[in-house]
DNA sequence: GCCGTTTTCGGCCCGACTGTTTTCAGTCG
């Protein structure tokens, strides 16, 4: 069965939707549409799979209606609704709402009105006879002027951007917030916040007395990363960055800043849902707090409000409505797995592959970091472009790794290595070479484009063969460069739970694989975990906040990760496997 | 179209900013 059915099925939704908009359709009939949307595009199992065991339904958001949309779409590959809908609107209209400042009312005017029926019509007629967009009702000058503007960029711009990149450039921006006089407190929210593997803009708030707000905001946007600024006002300020990055900016006052930093925080639907609670009690929540009529009942920090709202408290990186509210009310969130709470890594180069450091200098900075482990993999002898080890280096190179090893205590020194998962699932050694090691982690990384079932068979063969510890990551992504192998999560992780075998999260920003919600399937199916950083030098090491981040977007706890665990049960865990 | 410790109908989250407006609609987050 395959998983792309899922995909493409959250995309039709999520086009019904837009087309709906456009048609001046009921409000939350739309919404639903888009609920919908990001539920099935959410799910690890396919829909294929649940519509054959009759549970469609179950999903919190798909309704009679739309389940019997996804049974059509199983069985004829097509949507009529969504023909139907698409007949009644020109087929390059949809592609106008992407343009910023343009939604679905502007879009249907330019349509009814301008007879403009694409984004490349809007251009043209902007560059030969802009005033003939005058005419439409609510278009102005500015207006107009505006539209241009937003074309000129969407052209240019790029789009989300890793969690790495966006974290560099909103700790500058925050800076610069923070050196404003006035600026008590200055935070950044958003789904930066939340840990979110790509980030569409950078949202940052700052605590300040409402009299010295417009300053800050000024500031800001005069701030020298800044490009171009979108809006301006009292208490908020938004702008695009030269990279082309949203960034806005709200300064709130002291009593609101916990409810503030919940409201940017997001994600939208978890808030949606907090909103939900407050209106059912005959409250109000907004960014300035919580209230009953005029009376404030929480703000000034968000335990406030949770607490309030009887709910327990949840961390950012779960706010995702993916079952966190029903959780808290129940008190029933799990504590997560905290940076501190990794002991060592299990995943890095040296020189002798592709690494950029010697074994010396990494078990230097392992040991700087107060690891108390570490494992050194480097490639196998496929992996020809990035200087893979054959047998023979390989075991002198374990020869070399045990000898700096023993010379510290504080630190135990694997002699370990990546081998390479060929496409039939073996792997590039046998295992009398593999059994020579102290660990062992099997990755993917070439023929990644094979099909959901083939791909899951060939982990799961790895995950069966003796001398394995862990699986690396699993799908072979790359974020925004390739999308890497669909897989069968449940029953790799039934696999791997069932053969002792952890998952690796590989912490690189560039990867974060397995995914905040394959970790969590992972789990849940019983499988482990380990996190890893897959460092190519000493800095590298330090990119393993990412992978915590996303293991805690997957609900992972400390126990569930091998990596954290103490050395007696550690070592207890190795040792089986070889 | 979905959903239910105000259940099978009648709800469904909230405010800042902008532009085109004399009181508000549209967009965005």
């Amino acid at each position: 069965m395959d998983n792309m059915d899922n995909k493409e099925i959250a995309i039709i939704f999520e086009r019904i939707a837009d087309l709906m908009e456009l048609l001046g359709e009921n409000h939350f009939r739309i919404n639903s549409y888009r609920k919908a949307a990001r539920v099935v595009g959410e799910l690890t199992e396919a829909v294929a799979e649940l519509a054959a065991a009759g549970r469609l339904e179950e999903i919190p958001g798909i309704g009679k209606s739309t389940a019997e949309k996804i049974r059509q779409y199983i069985e004829t590959h097509r949507i009529e609704q969504y023909d139907q809908l698409q007949a009644r609107v020109p087929q390059g209209l949809p592609a106008l709402l992407e343009i910023g400042g343009l939604g679905p009312k502007t879009v249907a005017k330019l349509w009814k009105q301008g007879q403009i029926e694409s984004v490349a019509e809007l251009k043209q007629v902007l560059q030969d006879d802009p005033g003939r967009l005058v005419k439409l009702e609510g278009f102005g000058a500015k207006k107009i002027q505006q539209m241009a503007e937003s074309l000129a960029f969407a052209e240019s711009s790029g789009g989300r951007i890793r969690l790495d990149e966006a974290t560099a450039l909103a700790e500058e921006l925050a800076e610069a917030v923070r050196a404003c006089k006035g600026a008590r407190r200055v935070e950044v929210a958003g789904s930066l916040r939340r840990g979110k593997e790509t980030i569409g803009d950078i949202d940052i708030l700052c605590e300040a007395t409402e009299d010295i707000a417009p300053q800050i905001i000024e500031t800001f946007v005069q701030t020298e990363a800044v490009g171009r600024v979108l809006a301006q006002g009292e208490t908020k300020g938004s702008v695009v960055t030269e990279g082309g990055v949203q960034a806005d900016l709200r300064v709130m006052q002291r009593e609101s800043f916990g409810a503030a930093l919940a409201y940017f925080t997001g994600s939208k639907e978890h808030n949606v849902r907090l909103r939900e609670l407050a209106v059912r009690r005959g409250w109000k929540l907004n960014e300035y707090g919580l209230y009953d009529e005029d009376c404030r009942l929480a703000g000034r920090t968000e335990e406030e409000i949770y607490r309030a709202l009887g709910l327990a408290y949840v961390q950012p990186e779960l706010r995702e409505d993916r079952g966190e509210i029903t959780a808290a009310a129940r008190k029933n969130i799990p504590k997560l797995i905290e940076l501190a709470d990794v002991k060592g890594d299990l995943h890095m180069h040296t020189v002798a592959s592709d690494g950029r450091n010697t074994i010396e200098e990494m078990i230097d900075a392992c040991r700087a970091k107060g690891y108390r482990c570490m494992a050194i993999c480097d490639h196998s002898k496929s992996e020809v472009q990035a200087n893979g080890l054959d047998e023979k280096r390989l075991a002198a190179h374990a020869d070399a790794i045990r000898k700096a090893a023993r010379k510290y205590k504080d630190i135990t020194v694997l002699a370990g290595c990546e081998v390479d998962i060929f496409k039939d699932g073996s792997l590039d050694f046998w295992a009398d070479v593999l059994a020579e090691l102290d660990f062992v982690t099997a990755s993917p990384h070439s023929a990644l484009s094979l099909g959901r079932a083939e791909a899951t068979s060939r982990l799961v063969r790895a995950i069966e063969t003796p001398h394995v510890h862990c699986i690396g990551h699993p799908s072979g992504r790359l974020i925004n460069r390739r999308a890497g192998m669909e897989i069968d999560i449940e029953t790799i992780a039934h696999a791997a739970a069932a053969n002792d075998v952890a998952l690796e999260i590989n912490a690189h920003p560039w990867r974060l694989d397995l995914r905040d919600t394959h970790a969590r399937a992972a789990v849940a199916a019983g499988a482990k975990i380990i996190i890893s950083t897959d460092a190519h030098d000493t800095g590298g090491l330090d990119l393993m906040k990412y992978g915590v981040l996303t293991a805690r977007r997957g609900w992972v706890t400390a126990d569930d990760v091998i990596n954290t665990w103490p050395a007696t049960k550690m070592k207890a865990w190795l040792k089986s496997k070889r």
